[in-house]
DNA sequence: CTTGCAAAACTAATATCATTAGTTTATATT
DNA sequence: AATATAAACTAATGATATTAGTTTTGCAAG
């Protein structure tokens, strides 16, 4: 019984292959074992089971998609930053569309590093909109606007529920620009119902 | 052993509730027996098992939500019919979103039935969109637009994602204006990056 | 009213999971 | 070199879905 020398991290980087390659549902210890040549008794010396490892793999998830968008707005603001933001954010879910989905879990009371995680990139969101000079609550339902419009979109995609063909990347540019003109026209006067 | 006298749609029924009560998880072909009254084999007669459940769940819930919306908008037009279609919408995730997620299921190639159903939901929200004078393909894209706002909208707010603490139906009726403001503004140059 | 049949329920069995308990052994530390 | 810690293991349990095969119900045809 030589040892495999796994560790937490080893753990949580093959089951992010497994989601990418074959879907959320096919991440079962037991297939991690294997993938990694032990028995599925082995990680738990790693991992907390597997709603432990989820958890983990949301935390890693954030970090990688936080990193992805990061180095996407670097030194660009405005327009430019939030199209630049909104093509790394489809392209990290066209890439990792497994990891994606494990970092949309609701976080229990009290998991401070997922909270860290997303309240990075909350902070990286808030301060790409910040350029469109609303009112600091504006600027806070403007990101909700902008993540539920990311999310949305990245989501209908993968699950292939636009089923016209039409391309995709077209659409995603389309919604952006709308999206910011919609800011820009509107000013201040967002919530009159006309 | 007296007969139960389930049939197809009672189990449905049955699996939507749990679905809407405890969550996706929790809907098991052992809970969903518990729940009527019979062994889990027995639900065999009327159901192809546990993806075949989940496939009829989709095709309800569509059919739900598509009532839902399109009573919301009966006799309106242009914003009115938008706003009302989008209240609508969510209203349905936040009373179903057990259910709700069944809908999101990528549909298996040739599945009639839950194509039909998402066909139909299509239909209504492009005849809302088509208010507002866009080409046919502008349009589609609209539609698509559309449909990304409100689901993930519905998705972070119920998974919690909106951490700060603002009124979520302010969101909602503030994004919903934006998009259409930007529909407007926009008029046929919607392509052009910047 | 009886007979028979199809369908709806059942029991029993299997396979796959996650998880826990307890054991062995490799590696690092003293 | 001795020991302790931790990483792997085996064995066992309980939940799940699913299949095969059996019983019985309820209706329908004679």
């Amino acid at each position: 019984m030589a040892r495999a020398g796994l560790d937490t991290h080893t753990l949580v980087l093959a089951a992010a292959e497994l989601a990418d390659e074959y879907g959320m549902e096919a991440v079962t210890l037991a297939a991690l074992a294997a993938k990694l040549g032990v028995r599925s008794p082995s990680l738990y010396n790693h991992i907390n089971g597997l709603a432990g490892l989820r958890t983990l793999m949301a935390v890693y998830g954030l970090e990688q998609l936080y990193e992805v968008i990061s180095e996407a707005t670097e030194g660009l603001s405005g327009e430019a930053a939030v199209h630049a933001m909104s093509q790394a954010y489809i392209g990290f879910t066209r890439a990792h569309p497994g990891l994606y989905q494990t970092t949309l879990k609701a976080p229990e009371q009290g998991d401070t590093a997922l909270e860290a995680a997303g309240g990075k990139i909350l902070s990286l969101i808030i301060q790409v909109i910040s350029a469109f000079g609303l009112d600091e609550e504006g600027n806070l339902h403007a990101v909700r606007g902008l993540r539920s419009i990311l999310h949305g979109f990245s989501t209908l995609e993968h699950q292939g529920g636009f089923g016209m063909p039409l391309d995709l990347n077209v659409t995603l540019t389309r919604l952006i620009n709308t999206y910011i003109a919609g800011i820009r026209c509107m000013g201040s006067d967002a919530d009159s119902l006309k």
